[in-house]
DNA sequence: GCGGTGACTGACA
DNA sequence: CTGTCAGCCACCG
């Protein structure tokens, strides 16, 4: 039947990182648990190493502690920081500005804006 | 089946 | 604040 058959765990997870608005970011195990896969985070830093697609805003994935997942220097590290930044995403030291903390009405539970 | 590795996480010193 | 350790899942030789 379809040639193309996408597993969808992939599906769910390329969903959740592109239900990411622009201008703020999430962390792996947030689009792991978004997308139905709990303590999957390394799946999907696994399917972002592996992703084809251009349009995916990878970028706006990072670790849960808001820092870049590649080292500092890095290639991809740099590339990160630059379309972050390109978001109005404010990045210190490879960092993104981590807010206190959500008062639960966000449900999404994304990291909106920095703004100082 | 096993050990090593990775765009991870949380706990602890 | 940083660094280390163990747990975790999926892939590879």
């Amino acid at each position: 039947m379809d040639a193309v058959s996408a597993d969808p765990i992939a599906e769910r997870i390329l969903a959740a990182i592109r239900a990411v608005p622009r201008g703020a970011v999430a962390g792996y195990g947030q689009i792991a648990r978004r997308a139905g896969l709990p303590g999957r985070a390394r799946l999907v830093a696994r399917l972002l190493s592996g992703n084809d697609d251009p349009a995916l805003p990878w970028h706006r994935i990072l670790r849960s502690d808001g820092r870049i997942a590649f080292p500092a220097g890095s290639r991809g590290f740099r590339e990160q920081v630059r379309r972050l930044r390109a978001e109005g995403v404010v990045v210190d030291k490879g960092r993104v500005r981590m807010p206190p903390a959500t008062d639960g009405d966000l449900d999404a539970a994304l990291w909106g804006p920095a703004r100082d």
